[in-house]
DNA sequence: CTGAAAGCGCTAACAT
DNA sequence: ATGTTAGCGCTTTCAG
C-alpha cells in the first residue's frame, strides 16, 4: 500500500540558501561582480562571468528577493487587483498576465475586491507597501483617493478591460493608460444587430452596474442605439450578484411579467451566466427562442456553443487583454515607451439564440 | 462630456514614504521602540507607545515589507499553487485562503500550473526565492524533487483537497499536513447510490487523472464500489481537458457508442462540466435522462441545480477548506500548534438526473 | 522599559 | 574590468 519513500535531497542541519557573497567567496571575486553577472548589468570580463555562472548553478543560487527588493527599490513584482475570480473571464486574463509577467522576471501580487472601490483602495495601498513596482487594475471607475495615492507614490497604473471612457460616465481622473476593448461599441453592434433583425423593443439584463464602468457603458450603448432609430428606451434590469444563473432567470421573468404586448421580443444580457438564466426563464415561460425572443449575451464562454439553443454573444479578448497588458506594462517599467496598443477586438458571434422577432420577417432599417 | 477632476492629494516632488526612523524622530525615542509597539513585541511604556501610534497614524506609516522581511527573516507572504484558476471551486477555494490570509496579516504569492508538477516545482521554487513562510499546495500527487526542496528549505507546506492518502495510489512523500475532504469516500457514497437504485454497469467520465490525486481517488472509488457488490468493472473514459462541455460531450459520446445492451445506465463524471456535456449528449442521442440514463457529477457548482433535469452531484467544501487552511497555516506559523481539522464533508446532492435504470425497479442491494 | 549597535543580502556609486 | 564602500528600512541581541 506505502510506496517506498524516495530517496530526498536533505539537507543539513544548519543549512543555508547560498548568497551572493557566498559565490562571490566561491569565485575569489567581489559581490558587486557576481551582481553585475547575474543582472547582466555592467561590463565583465568572459572568463569571470563565466565561472561566476558556473559556482551559481552548483549552489544552485536564487538570489533574495527582499534583500534585491530593499538595495535596488524595485521589487519586481506587480499587484492587480479584480473585482472578483468567479468571472471566468477575469481569472482567463489574469493567468495569462501572470504568466507573461513571469517569464519577464516579475511576480504578481493578486487580489480581489468584489467590486467594491473601497475594497480595492485597500487592496492597493496594502500592494503599495508590499513595493510592487506598478498595479493593474479592472475597468475605468476607481476612487480618486486610490488613483491620487498611487499618483503620489509614484506608482505606475494601468487599466484593463475597458479602453477609451467613451460611453462610460465615471469621473475619469487623470488620464491612465488602458489596455481592453471597446465595451460601448461592442454592446452598441450587438443592439444594431438586434434592430437590423427587426426588433424594436429590447430588454437588457445587466448585473449590476455600480463601480462597473464595463457593464455600464454597454448598457448606454443599448440605449443609445435604440434612440439613434427613434425607438423607446430599453428595460432595464439589474441584478444583485453577476454571476449567478439564478438572477439571470429571476431577471428574465421580472422582464416579461405582464407585459403583454409591450414584452421585449429580444434581451440583451451583460455576461453569458444571466443569459443562460435568461434562457432557463423563456422555457420555462414556454417562449421558444429564438422564435418568440431572442437572447444575447456576452463573454462567449465555453458552455455558450453548447447551449440550445446555441448563444449568440459577444467574444471577448481575454487573453489577448492580459498578453498585452503585461507586456506593455513591463516594457514601460523597463524604461522602454512602448506604445500604447490600439483597442483589442470584441466580437460579435451569432448563433442559434437570436433572430427576427415574432411575425416580423427581418428587414434591415434603410441606412 | 467630461466631468471635473475631483482634487487629488498630489504629493510633493521629492515625497518617500515615512520610515520607521521618521517616527521614532518625530517621537522622540528609538528605531527600536517603534518596532516593539509596531509588532507589540517587548515590553514599552503605556504613554510612549501611544505617541507612536499617534505619530505614525498621522505620517500615514506603512511597514517596508522587504525591509522587514530581510531584518527578521520572515516575509509574511505565503504561497499557494494550484492546478488551474478556470477550475471554479479552485477560485473560490483560493480567494478565501487569501482573504483570511490577509485578515492575519499575511499575503499571497498565486500561481497555476496547468496539472503540470514539473510548472509547479518551478513555481514553488520561485516562490521560495520570494521567501514564502509557507506554501500551500493542491491535493497529494507532487514531485519528490519539489517537496524535498521545500523540507530542505524548511519551509512548511500544506496540501489541501484531498485529506488521507486512503484511495489514492501515489507515493506519498514523507506526511504532510492535508486540509481537505475524502474523494474516495465522497464518490464511493455516489456509486453506492447508484447501485442502491439498481444499476449494474457504470461509466465514468473523467478529466486527466495524470498527477490528479483527488480524481484518481475518486475513479478508484467507483470501481472498488463495483467489485465490492461482485459487478464488472465501469467503463471509464478520460478526457485531455477537464473543463470543457464540449469533451463532456464527446465523452459520452465514446461511452454509449455501438454497446447496444452492454451500455451504462449511469455515467458518473468527475466534475460538473463534464457532466453538463454528458447531459447535452445525451439529449442528441436521443436519451431521456434519467429515465434511459443516470448522470451525477462532482462540485455542484451554482449551475448545477439549474440544469435541465438538475444534475444530481456531489458538493464540494470549497470555501470552508480555503478557511480552515488559511487559519491552520497562520496559526502554525505563529507557534501555536493546531490540531489538524478533521476531514471536511462532501455531500451527495441528489437531484433529477438521476434515478433507477430503466426497466428495474429501485431495489437496495440486501445490507 | 528603552537605546545603541549590528547586521539581513543585495545593489549602486565611486574608485582603481 | 573589478573591487570598495555605503547603505536600503527594519528587527534584534545586548546593555543599561
Amino acid at each position: 500500500m506505502k510506496a517506498s519513500a524516495p530517496a530526498l535531497p536533505v539537507a543539513a542541519p544548519g543549512w543555508r540558501p547560498a548568497t551572493a557573497q557566498d559565490i562571490a567567496r566561491a569565485a575569489g571575486v567581489s559581490a558587486a561582480s557576481v551582481s553585475r553577472v547575474l543582472n547582466n548589468t555592467g561590463r565583465v570580463g568572459a572568463l569571470t562571468r563565466e565561472r561566476i555562472l558556473k559556482i551559481a548553478a552548483e549552489l544552485n543560487y536564487a538570489p533574495n528577493a527582499a534583500a534585491r527588493t530593499l538595495a535596488s527599490r524595485r521589487s519586481r513584482t506587480v499587484g492587480a487587483v479584480i473585482p472578483s475570480l468567479e468571472n471566468l473571464n477575469f481569472a482567463i486574463g489574469i493567468d495569462r498576465f501572470r504568466k507573461v509577467l513571469r517569464e519577464r522576471g516579475y511576480t504578481l501580487l493578486l487580489a480581489s475586491c468584489d467590486y467594491d472601490n473601497d475594497k480595492e483602495e485597500a487592496q492597493i495601498k496594502a500592494m503599495a507597501a508590499h513595493g510592487v513596482d506598478a498595479v493593474m487594475l479592472i475597468g475605468a471607475s476607481h476612487n480618486a483617493q486610490a488613483l491620487g495615492f498611487l499618483q503620489a507614490r509614484r506608482i505606475p497604473v494601468l487599466l484593463t478591460w475597458s479602453c477609451s471612457p467613451e460611453g462610460a460616465n465615471f469621473p475619469m481622473i487623470g488620464s491612465a493608460p488602458c489596455i481592453g476593448f471597446d465595451n460601448f461599441a461592442a454592446a452598441r453592434q450587438a443592439a444594431l444587430y438586434l434592430l437590423d433583425q427587426g426588433h424594436r423593443r429590447l430588454g437588457v439584463i445587466a448585473g449590476t452596474t455600480v463601480n462597473n464602468d464595463r457593464s455600464a457603458a454597454r448598457v448606454n450603448a443599448v440605449a443609445a442605439a435604440l434612440a439613434e432609430r427613434g425607438l423607446a428606451p430599453p428595460r432595464i434590469v439589474t441584478t444583485p450578484a453577476s454571476y449567478l444563473v439564478s438572477e439571470g432567470k429571476a431577471a428574465l421573468q421580472r422582464l416579461m411579467q405582464g407585459k403583454g404586448r409591450d414584452a421585449p421580443t429580444a434581451v440583451m444580457c451583460m455576461n453569458d451566466i444571466l443569459a443562460y438564466g435568461a434562457l432557463l426563464a423563456a422555457s420555462e415561460l414556454g417562449l421558444d427562442v429564438p422564435h418568440d425572443l431572442s437572447v444575447t449575451g456576452f463573454d462567449d464562454l465555453d458552455f455558450a456553443a453548447s447551449l440550445s439553443p446555441a448563444l449568440t454573444t459577444v467574444r471577448i479578448p481575454a487573453e489577448a487583454i492580459g498578453d498585452a497588458a503585461a507586456s506593455w506594462l513591463v516594457d514601460s517599467l523597463e524604461g522602454r515607451q512602448p506604445p500604447l496598443p490600439p483597442p483589442l477586438s470584441a466580437e460579435l458571434v451569432i448563433r442559434a439564440s437570436s433572430g427576427p422577432p415574432p411575425r416580423a420577417p427581418a428587414q434591415p432599417t434603410p441606412r
